[in-house]
DNA sequence: TGAGGATATGTCGAATCTGACATATACTTC
DNA sequence: GAAGTATATGTCAGATTCGACATATCCTCA
């Protein structure tokens, strides 16, 4: 079942869903946000293998820090979306890519 | 002169610009992430207008306050994407539109 | 003019996010 | 199986962002 794949992801990415509101219960805004942070992670990791760098190399050039570029790819809670879209913009994406990235394949699991 | 103008908007919004690194000294990081909140805070104002909500109304729908929701729309630096980006979906916006607003019309002033 | 609604600006303590570090796990290559 | 490299996870003090509130400005209409 797909939404039991994703409801453990999410919950394992610090994301309270399993409690008083059931996955399904998610409002459309919250699900909109909780989407496009795994899209961005998805797209980060991405970016980043594609030019051959490693998470200490990234995290280098945007001056954080190893874990944070693990956190960033894995969609930990404790990643704000500025983070991500900054070191985005740090890998050279331009809006463009990141509309495609936002608005490109799903992010859904399983 | 198109950079004096855009210079005064976003210093009054904030940002250190005019210092040590002069505004056109901003890196291409830098500038891709001010223009991006840019539009978001532009995208926030068109569609909350265009819906006929007050800054309160919007701010009670999003669990804030006015004047959060006045800073979100004249780009102040005090605001982080999350919140904009949380605002643009509270008020029905899908990943295709955030996707236009990121990277449809410039956003630049003058 | 002035009352009322909408928006702007400044400040605050509380909540969240940050970089850094330690440490753990995973995978190669020897 | 030790050593080396890459990634994952947990913690923490300091920095940033938060909602709330007070107050100011700007319109419009009577």
């Amino acid at each position: 079942m797909i939404d039991e794949a994703r409801q453990r992801r999410l919950e394992a990415q610090g994301w309270q869903v399993g409690t008083a509101d059931d996955f399904l219960g998610l409002s459309a805004e919250e699900s909109a946000y909780v989407d496009l942070r795994l899209r961005l992670s998805d797209a980060l990791r991405t970016q980043r293998q594609r030019q051959h760098l490693t998470q200490v190399e990234l995290a280098r050039r945007i001056k954080s820090s190893q874990s944070r570029v693990a956190k960033m790819e894995a969609g930990d809670a404790s990643i704000s979306l500025d983070l991500l879209i900054r070191s985005l913009f740090a890998l050279g994406a331009s809006n463009r890519d990141l509309a495609e990235a936002i608005n490109g394949a799903s992010a859904t699991v399983a």
